[in-house]
DNA sequence: TATGAAATAATATAGTT
DNA sequence: AACTATATTATTTCATA
């Protein structure tokens, strides 16, 4: 079940672009279509590969900024637990949360078109989510990097 | 050069699959293949969509942990700024960096194999860049929610 | 300038060894 | 796993709005 130096070398291929056509990714993996395409199929099929998706430009679709904005909850009931996070699965300018170590509970990462909808974001929708207490902001000035691809070496 | 409303439905079936067969996003859009593909390439052209990506499950591939650190440069020259920059684009367990607003200048988003990997990460890696003055880990417990697939109404 | 339909080209997958 | 054959999918051409 583990990926061997084959599988390793066509994810490292998807990873440069998932599209790239199976003769292409057998070329570099030094092994024909038949075998790639097959390997493709099992690694997802093992869960390896969830999907597939564009790697859009998000100022080219109107959204100007980013932040994190660090949450603290002011009880951690279940209740409390499972609204918020019901709250951020909704809201589609939250990108990323993840509940964390430290002082603050979440982390929450989004997206917005200019600053007024960022204001909007935080104090109409995070800030109003019965449960939160608090929220800190963290206003991303350039972003250095960006992946999600992985090392597989 | 906006998007009109084919484009964000083209958009928008990508970001469900990148590799959906033209002729599905075709019947999603209320269009014939032949324009959407070439609305693909057109929006591949105009940097919109800039690349595609498989979504891997990082469990699978050996990244058992997620942690930001949040990290402060001692001095702020460019030289000191572009030696970060670089250490950070060599790294290839960082996956997101961006300079931001608050008392710490960078947030740094890495993966790691283990507890092990994350603190050699930070010590050996991070913490040694020249000009570094301290880090913050903040370690990622859950991962809510995680996308990148951007609103397009 | 952009579309749809048909034809062609490219690509992916299945069968066989 | 490779080779070959078949099926699927993408793109080009062309007529048209």
């Amino acid at each position: 079940m583990p990926l061997d130096e084959f599988d390793r070398k066509i994810v490292q291929s998807l990873q440069i672009d998932a599209r790239m056509p199976v003769a292409q990714v057998a070329e570099r993996t030094a092994l024909s279509a038949t075998p790639v395409s097959r390997r493709i199929k099992r690694l997802e099929d093992d869960g390896v590969i969830v999907g597939y998706q564009p790697i859009l430009d998000a100022r080219k679709l109107g959204f100007e900024l980013d932040a994190y904005v660090l949450i603290n909850l002011d009880a951690h009931s279940d209740d409390n637990i499972s609204r918020f996070e019901q709250a951020i699965q909704d809201n589609p300018y939250v990108i990323a949360c993840h509940a964390v170590t430290g002082d603050m509970d979440y982390l929450v990462h989004v997206i917005a078109r200019d600053v007024e909808h960022l204001s909007q974001i935080t104090l109409k929708s995070l800030l109003r989510i019965p449960g939160v207490r608090d929220v800190k902001s963290i206003i991303v000035l350039e972003t250095i990097k960006e992946t999600r691809a992985m090392p597989l070496d």
